[in-house]
RNA sequence: GGGCGCUUAGCUCAGCGGCAAGAGCACCGCGAUUACACCGCGGUGGUCACAGGUUCGAAUCCUGUAGCGCUCACCA
């Protein structure tokens, strides 16, 4: 089909003779392009391009070529270095790229700022897991020797990253590339840490957290997995400690009772009253606890009926009115603990364990036998205990959600302990977020609006689709104080000191406190010192001495990724940092955040938060923050590292391109929320497209079995990307890697090749020179319309890219470039463009344009053609300005006059279009070879359409002659009679004889058609309701499209009549 | 339970108050014509999930129902 792989005449010889300077020394001309688009010969010497000329180099303001220009700026939502990138991903840069190159040609100081995320707690699993299958364990290693193992993942899947970026053509300015954990990030953490301790918006807290017993660590409230489990409801009873019966208590966890201080009852209970001030003898413990009243409680439904409470809550159905409380171990319960003075009894170790050695001190005998026992076997034996004991009153089998650790997948245990806090819920940061977004996408009243005063920033942020800033609003109203200390090895150390408080430690203290370079507080006992500066060695060893040591733990990934637009740009001291001093200022605020749903929460609302507080005039980090979907994997389940379902974006670049990939994200990127990618796999042995063999995981998910089979031959197997994400399968040479593709691209691919075609053909006719400019107006009818289209399209392009709706973008261009240039104005003039030389220089100026503007999507080909292009000589029309450009990525983008559209022309030619589509479409009916040549005959109005067309509709519809049909002559014997416009018009030639009862039966047709049409439209005009209400332009439309409809129905029954 | 979204041609999806509802793929017919078979020309295919309502006019707005998906919170 092409010349793949022979390289003599290809791509890839153009390409690369090309590279070095891509526009002077290319001599255009037809054999220097292959017959189909191959991207695999091109993309990395564009690439190559882009390099060499440092194109996506940003400066600050006041340097470099555009250092007087505005200012555009994204940040990448860094990508985490667990694994390498999947075609989420891909989707979440191609729109950043778009936007970013969009701005750039149009002259924008133009900043794309890359980087990658250190991830901790899941790149930390991700090497333990492999650790593990080695045989070994962290705990094995020292805390140095395992963060250089961490270090050594990190270094290879961020070269991966950064790779697969540059191989989809992202427009980043590498040389700015940042890690979050490297020495600029590092400074940023560590400043942020220290003015939040300082401002007491830093705090230990001493509560319940989620604790994971399997990694021993915290975790967030986000981090944390609702799964639903088969369990059991218990009622269990706890005698009265005067003897005068029980109470019983629905717990799904009995094994907590043994840390059980109190039995909280609703003083609406009508038992209430009977049961008041006494108290319950603790079955097992024998710990005598009072029965407390709290209105949390709920009051099973037949009491709740009978006191007039409401009765719809859930849990009315299977409550006793009685509820144990245990603040160590249920959130809950620990607010009850807290509103009624309460102990709270911790019975587990770290690794939920029933332990005595964390706060429980009244073990009974009775209780010892419990000691020791996980949280599964405790609440086996102590039901047991309940049962022999007589006080199981019954049991029932009950299905609930239970938070299991995103990392570990065991159950969360809600856990007392002492973590590092930031006091989100301070009006300066969780307010300062609602006051920041526009007035117009608050919903409700705004009464966190009026709270503060108008500062810079407040009320500019913006969501698109709008409806996320629901999502945004609604989690700053809800917020809670976010746990930020992990106890993990990989991450950014708490830069906290501690020891017991003790008096001799002011003197020690003093200077460095007064100096700033320390801060410190006072907690339960302990002496807390923040040091500021990392390098401050003085301070560090001053405290070390005096017996202060440092917190083991690290700080949230969030805390540094919430950092982000300010680390990157070297804040709080660009300079210190060895970069730009204005950096910072020029690029933040930027323009635009891009990111998927799930990471409001996690990181915009912390982004908005961090920046607005840490910078003097509580700025924005972005103005913008688009949405963009989902990708699903065929099955309706999100891709995902951890899953392991997801498409490297290279795969897909291997079977169809980047650009293919590119245009085909662009194209579905609509304001959904999910987007459907089916994946079929490429058989490494016979290059087969297959659908994979799936499998379902204990979890419920469906995923390509990790080895299968080659459909070819049965004898040959291979490993799927799931089978080597999830570490199941390892490929080898005889089991290789299969790369998945997927038949969406399809799309992309079609296209691509479609422009690459339509650029060649252009050039074999450029070649004759391109000549002078002329006026539009002294252009021929199409060159005029293909303008008018040119200039629309430009304008529906700049209006998409400016509200972020990315599928009109590349829409209007595909239509553009494929049905109006190609369908249509290639056809057209392939009689003429070689005489005429205006002709050529529209069609060297349409082309120029169309491949500027398309360039944001589709840099690769694009960019290959751009020198071809370029070499045929100048393009632009008076009102059309394109200037040359060695690079396109650096071009202008088109500058198009409104004055060069030509509506008469424009309307004149859709004319021509609907004459065209009528006689094709009669050629069609009658399966006419298209090589054979008809004759027109129609009268005088529409002889004159015909000729206005300057020859178009004689060449696009093979006529051999057109003539005049005089009314009332007799139509020739072989004449095929249509309507068109409410005239009769004939064709003749195209069949040997005219099949009379197929012809009536059209008519016939076109005849009902018709009579429907005017039936709707007199309906329409007979209603005084829509003359009188409707816009009346659209009243006239409507008497128009009645009258053409009724002379089409005369007009037919006339040559119906004829027929006959 | 709260929030968000989806249900339109065989498939994947646009359209979100006003032309006789669109695209790509698939399907059917004609076609090796000096850009492209990753192609050209023509065609088949839809009571826009269901039920009410608002309106001169509803796929589009409102209410309700059913199914699906995501997300947050929570269950003694």
């Amino acid at each position: 089909m092409s010349s793949h792989g022979t390289g003599s005449t290809g791509a890839a010889s153009a390409a690369h003779s090309s590279a070095p300077a891509p526009a002077s020394s290319a001599k255009a001309g037809l054999g220097e392009l292959a017959k189909s688009y191959s991207p695999k010969e091109t993309e990395s010497a564009v690439g190559e391009v882009w390099r060499s000329a440092n194109a996506f180099r940003a400066e600050p303001a006041g340097i470099g070529p555009r250092g007087n220009a505005e200012p555009y700026c994204i940040f990448i939502p860094p990508p985490n270095v667990t694994a390498a990138l999947h075609l989420g991903h891909a989707l979440n840069n191609t729109l950043q790229d778009v936007l970013t190159r969009a701005h750039r040609m149009m002259g924008q100081n133009t900043l794309w700022m890359p980087g990658t995320d250190h991830a901790g707690i899941a790149t930390q699993t991700v090497v333990e897991k492999r650790l593990l299958q080695q045989g070994k364990r962290r705990t094995d290693f020292t805390r140095e020797e395992f963060i250089a193992k961490v270090q050594e993942w990190k270094d290879e899947y961020e070269a991966t990253i950064i790779s697969q970026l540059e191989a989809m053509g992202s427009s980043c300015d590498f040389s700015r590339t940042r890690f979050t954990m490297d020495p600029v990030c590092a400074a940023a953490v560590r400043e942020a840490f220290f003015r939040l301790f300082k401002d007491g918006l830093i705090y230990r807290g001493y509560r319940l957290v989620n604790w994971d017993p399997v990694s021993r660590t915290a975790l967030a409230d986000d981090e944390v997995e609702m799964e639903e489990v088969k369990g059991h409801m218990w009622y269990l009873r706890y005698p009265l400690e005067d003897g005068s019966g029980h109470v019983t208590v629905a717990t799904t966890r009995p094994e907590t009772m043994l840390g059980d201080s109190a039995v909280a009852m609703n003083p609406k209970d009508p038992r209430a009253a009977a049961l008041r001030g006494k108290r319950v003898k603790l079955p097992i413990v024998g710990r005598v606890i009072p029965i407390v009243e709290d209105d949390y409680v709920v009051l099973p439904a037949e009491l709740a009926q009978q006191v007039g409470a409401d009765a719809s809550d859930p849990k009315a159905a299977f409550a006793t009115g009685f509820l144990k409380v245990t603040p160590a171990h249920d959130p809950n319960d620990w607010e009850i603990g807290q509103r009624h003075g309460l102990k709270a009894i911790n019975v587990m170790a770290e690794d939920a364990t029933i332990s005595d050695r964390h706060g429980w001190e009244d073990v009974s005998d009775e209780a010892r036998a419990f000691l020791g026992l996980s949280r599964e076997e405790a609440r086996k034996r102590i039901v047991q205990w309940f049962r022999d004991a007589g006080l199981l009153e019954k049991a029932r089998e009950y299905d609930h959600s239970v938070g299991h650790s995103y990392r570990s997948h065991v159950p969360i245990e809600p856990y007392l302990s002492e973590q590092w806090y930031v006091k989100v819920t301070d009006d300066r940061l969780a307010g300062a977020a609602i006051r920041a977004m526009a007035p117009d996408q608050v919903d409700g009243a705004p009464a966190a609006l009026q709270r503060g005063g108008p500062a810079s920033g407040d009320g500019e942020l913006r969501f698109w689709p709008e409806r996320y800033a629901k999502t945004f609003q609604m989690w700053h109203e809800n917020i809670r104080d976010w746990c930020i200390s992990r106890q993990l090895w990989w991450g950014h150390r708490i830069p906290v000191w501690v020891a017991p408080e003790s008096a001799a430690q002011h003197a020690v203290l003093a200077p460095f406190v007064k100096s700033g370079r320390v801060s410190e507080m006072v907690h339960s006992g302990k002496r807390f010192v923040c040091v500021r500066r990392e390098g401050d060695r003085e301070a560090i060893q001053s405290l070390e001495a005096n017996g202060f040591t440092q917190d083991s733990d690290v700080l949230d990934t969030w805390f540094s990724s919430a950092l982000w637009p300010l680390s990157t740009l070297g804040w709080p001291d660009p300079a210190a940092a060895g970069l730009e001093p204005n950096l910072l200022a020029t690029f933040n605020p930027s323009d635009v955040l891009c990111t998927a749903r799930e990471i409001i929460t996690l990181w915009v609302s912390r982004m908005v938060m961090f920046n607005r507080y840490f910078t003097p005039d509580h700025h924005l980090p972005f103005r913008d923050v688009f949405i963009h979907a989902m990708i699903q994997d065929g099955y309706g389940q999100k891709m995902s590292k951890s899953l392991g379902n997801g498409v490297d974006p290279r795969d897909i670049i291997h079977s169809h391109g980047a650009d293919a990939m590119r245009f085909t994200l662009v194209q579905m990127t609509t304001n959904t929320q999910d987007v459907r990618m089916p994946v079929d796999m490429i058989d490494p042995h016979s290059g087969e497209v297959f659908a994979p063999a799936t499998i379902r995981t204990s979890a419920g998910h469906t995923v390509a079995d990790a080895t299968q089979v080659s459909p070819k031959d049965p004898s040959k197997r291979m490993v799927s990307g799931y089978g080597f994400a999830s570490g199941v399968a390892t490929p080898t040479d005889a089991m290789p890697l299969a790369r998945n593709t997927s038949s969406k691209f399809d799309l992309g691919r079609n296209f691509c090749n479609k422009l690459w075609n339509a650029t060649r053909f252009a050039l074999s006719n450029l070649s004759a020179g391109v000549g002078d400019p002329v006026p539009v107006s002294e252009l021929p009818l199409v060159d005029r319309w293909i303008i008018a289209r040119l200039h629309r399209t430009m304008h529906t392009v700049e209006d998409a890219l400016a509200s972020y709706r990315f599928n009109e973008y590349a829409e209007a261009l595909y239509d553009f470039v494929w049905r109006d240039f190609c369908d249509w104005y290639l056809e057209a003039i392939k009689p003429t463009v070689k005489q005429d030389a205006r002709q050529r220089r529209t069609l060297r100026t349409v082309l120029d344009a169309s491949l500027r503007m398309l360039h944001p999507i589709c840099p690769f080909v694009t960019e290959t053609l751009w020198p071809h292009v370029q070499a045929t000589g100048e393009a632009g029309l008076p009102g059309i300005k394109l200037p040359p450009s060695a690079t396109l990525a650096l071009a202008d983008w088109p500058s198009i006059a409104c004055s060069v559209e030509d509506e008469s022309a424009a309307a004149l030619f859709e004319r021509t279009q609907a004459i065209v589509n009528a006689i094709r479409n009669k050629r069609g009916e009658r399966q006419v070879q298209p090589k054979k040549r008809i004759r027109l005959q129609a009268p005088s109005e529409i002889l004159a359409l015909v000729q206005a067309s300057e020859g178009i509709v004689e060449s696009l519809c093979g006529l051999e002659s057109v003539g005049e049909l005089v009314p009332g002559s007799a139509p020739p014997a072989d004449g095929v009679p249509f309507a068109f416009e409410g005239r009769e018009v004939v064709l003749s030639g195209l069949v040997d004889a005219v099949d009379v009862g197929a012809e009536r039966i059209r008519l016939e047709k076109t005849i009902a058609d018709r009579e429907r049409q005017i039936s709707g439209f007199r309906g329409k005009l007979d209603n005084a309701g829509y003359i009188a209400k409707a816009k009346p332009e659209l009243v006239e439309e409507t008497k128009a499209k009645l009258a053409e409809a009724e002379a089409d129905l005369a007009a037919a029954r006339r040559l119906l009549a004829a027929l006959a």
